[in-house]
DNA sequence: ATCCAGGCTGAGG
DNA sequence: CCTCAGCATGGA
């Protein structure tokens, strides 16, 4: 992760949306699945889709089905069977190449946690079909490595609450885990609420009338 | 019918 | 470095 100075000013305004957050909502867990091929799967499927589609998907396949069937699949087959969470030919070869990667460590959850974060990061990103969130989703959720997951929402929220947010994911990524202590469950956690706040009330069209952060949400018309 | 949802890649400026 | 078309279904 960079070091790039954070202002005092930027530290206070994460904190305090994060510190309303908390409050607000109080604590949940938050991915809907626990199984780490299972979330590893998910976090591909939901890629510019919501869950309910990309949870379709996962059913289709099984919520007991094994890497190595996945690694043997026709892509065809595959491709259909994932086939309601959108773009299924791209996520069948996202989902081949993950499993690729997942088979190097002889699809061995434990052999992958024993690995530094950072050199997870890389080589999740250096799989076709794994970007920034996707990577990070992965290292939280199902590895359970400390690495903050920027999204949409994350954006939309910290952008109308005023504060100049980064335009690429990475200095993103590194002004939030230069701002909150890592620790794999608070990382998980303050994702999960930037969704579940951002689902309720910061879409495109925002819907600021009954945000709880509305208060402190200087630029609460901004339609991004 | 149009718009959006828990993005990523590769080509081109 | 940055922008943007293309990828595709299902629900509102």
């Amino acid at each position: 992760m960079n070091t790039e100075p954070v202002t005092e000013h930027d530290a206070r305004l994460i904190r305090g949306v994060f510190h309303s957050l908390e409050e607000h909502y109080g604590w949940f867990d938050w991915w809907p699945t626990s199984d780490p091929y299972q979330i590893m799967m998910g976090a591909i499927l939901v890629q510019n889709t919501n869950w309910k589609n990309a949870e379709k998907a996962l059913d289709n396949l099984g919520k007991t089905i094994a890497p190595q069937q996945v690694a043997d699949m026709e892509l065809a087959t595959l491709a259909q069977a994932i086939r309601s969470s959108g773009y299924y030919n791209q996520k069948a070869l996202k989902l081949k190449a993950m499993t690729q990667w997942f088979a190097d460590y002889n699809y061995d959850i434990q052999a992958v946690r024993a690995k530094d974060t950072e050199v997870l990061r890389k080589q999740l990103l250096a799989v076709k079909g794994i970007g920034g969130e996707t990577a990070d989703a992965i290292l939280v959720y199902a590895i359970g490595k400390a690495s903050f997951v920027i999204d949409a929402y994350a954006r939309r929220i910290f952008e109308r609450n005023g504060l100049v947010v980064p335009k690429s994911y990475e200095k993103f990524h590194d002004l939030m885990e230069a701002v909150i202590p890592p620790n794999t469950k608070t990382y998980g956690y303050y994702h999960g609420l930037l969704v579940e706040h951002g689902q309720q009330f910061c879409h495109l069209k925002p819907k600021c009338e009954q945000c709880p952060l509305v208060a402190q949400c200087k630029g609460a018309f901004i339609t991004y």
